[in-house]
RNA sequence: CGGGCUGUAGUAUACCGGUAGUACAAGUGCUUUGGGAGCAUUUAGACUGGGUUCGAUUCCCAGCAGCCCGACCA
């Protein structure tokens, strides 16, 4: 992409009015707007990151056997009517609207209801199951006070994805896959080393569900941490009987604050008996689906990346999502220059490698250097009449206080090979 | 939902009961081009409503909006 054609402009102050660092850095670099409090548009290259944490996930759901599909945001009142969570009193965070003959409809806020209701109607046999059902889609939650940029959201996209199996055997050996694929997930986003598997209340059907915590200051959440065996216990279930039935010595824990990034969870038949959601066994005998839930809110992830990886000039994206996999900037209004850097920048896409070309005239080098620094793409090559002279083109990573001077093959070559973190 | 704070050009801010100033951004011209350039010039602003006052952007009240702390968070 041409950033001369690229209609976002990055800022050098950050709006009054956000104090949190994901927000203060990713709208000073232009990858996203407020709209209002909690709700914020993705511009291109925000959605070219989400995109990205998208297809990580996509990739590591259909490892374990997820199918995608999306239900709708616009729900029927009678379905969660089913599962007694349509009234305002019993949940409070719901956007209702009114249809014009006067019924009611609500604004998606979770997708138990939502896959029950559907898979009743192709849910008979044991034969039908286990089934994996996933969704990425929008999210709204009429929260009280929403917070911390896209961290907590009024409107926010997530992974939603839900098991449906025979029994607690079958739901068990699913869930402990779905955590490894958690862990995958946040491993390749770049924040595997931070986020750790921690034990949070469970509800009516298990003694615990799982979170995956990310340690940074900003977290909403505090959790007990044994750096050893990485588990951690969140606040809310914290106790001595805990600390023992876990094996943990209560020493060696540390209060960390954390912020939630995903989250799985058995539902037991809490939602499959209210929906009457049974198949009928061998024997011909009825019986309740089993279930779990297993989300990941993507906006709070990629503000989580922002947090814990950018520095004091900006964003340092993982090479897994950052939005292009270099920033090549020509220096200066040389025609030579400009020329050469052209001619990268096209053999660069021909080798297809995602690479955002700075080609615009009358910025200064400072400029250049200070955009590239704050929109944080893992490589940098620069074409200048220096770097000409020198013999190729300086590349540098975003990491790295130095660059060095390569040649057009080398670039590709180097930006062609799969990244590792 | 309770408490606190704040609303001034696109952005960040200053001053003030009596002509609203600066920087960045934007437009024009010239110069400049390896770490957010210089000169000249132009454009652009007091959240809304009410009250006090000769006069309100400034003081008071209400509404709306935003941020922070707490509560809440399938």
């Amino acid at each position: 992409m041409r950033q001369s054609k690229l209609f976002t402009k990055t800022r050098k102050e950050a709006p009054a009015d956000e104090t949190s660092r994901n927000a203060e850095l990713l709208i000073r670099g232009g990858f996203i707007h407020k709209e209002m409090a909690g709700v914020y548009s993705f511009l291109p290259l925000g959605l070219r990151v989400l995109n990205k944490v998208e297809d990580i996930i996509r990739e590591e759901m259909n490892e374990i056997g997820g199918m995608e599909m999306r239900t709708s945001v616009l729900q029927n009142k009678e379905v969660w009517e089913k599962s007694n969570r349509w009234s305002d009193e019993v949940v409070d965070n719901w956007f209702k609207t009114k249809l014009k003959n006067g019924g009611e409809v609500g604004l998606s806020f979770t997708n138990e209801e939502a896959h029950s209701n559907i898979l009743k109607q192709y849910v008979s046999s044991y034969k039908d199951l286990p089934i994996y059902p996933y969704d990425f889609k929008n999210i709204f939650r009429n929260e009280t006070r929403s917070k911390s940029g896209i961290m907590r959201g009024r409107e926010f996209y997530w992974k939603a994805l839900y098991s449906f199996s025979k029994d607690e055997e079958e739901h068990n050996v699913f869930y402990e896959k779905a955590k490894t694929a958690y862990q995958n997930i946040f491993k390749k986003v770049g924040i595997g080393h931070l986020t750790y598997i921690t034990f949070a209340s469970g509800g009516s059907f298990s003694k615990f569900s799982h979170e995956f915590q990310t340690i940074t200051s900003v977290g909403e959440d505090t959790i007990y941490l044994d750096e050893n065996s990485g588990i951690a216990i969140n606040k809310e279930v914290y106790n001595d009987e805990i600390i023992s039935e876990l094996k943990l010595n209560k020493e060696n824990l540390v209060e960390k604050r954390a912020v939630e990034v995903g989250n799985i969870f058995s539902l037991g038949t809490k939602f499959s008996a209210p929906f009457d959601l049974k198949y009928k066994d061998e024997n011909g005998e009825e019986k309740l689906v089993v279930m779990g839930s297993y989300g990941i809110g993507l906006g709070r992830l990629m503000g989580t990346v922002v947090e814990v990886l950018s520095d004091d000039k900006g964003i340092v994206w993982p090479e897994s999502i950052a939005p292009f996999k270099v920033h090549l900037l020509a220096l200066g209004e040389d025609e030579i220059v400009l020329k050469e850097a052209d001619k990268v920048y096209e053999s660069l896409l021909k080798a297809g490698v995602e690479v955002l070309f700075d080609d615009r005239t009358n910025v200064s080098a400072g400029e250049k250097f200070s955009d590239a620094d704050l929109l944080g793409i893992p490589f940098r090559a620069v074409v200048s009449t220096r770097s000409i002279k020198d013999g190729g083109i300086e590349l540098k990573k975003r990491t790295e206080e130095k660059g060095k001077i390569v040649t057009l093959d080398e670039l590709i070559k180097t930006c062609s090979t799969n990244f590792t973190n």
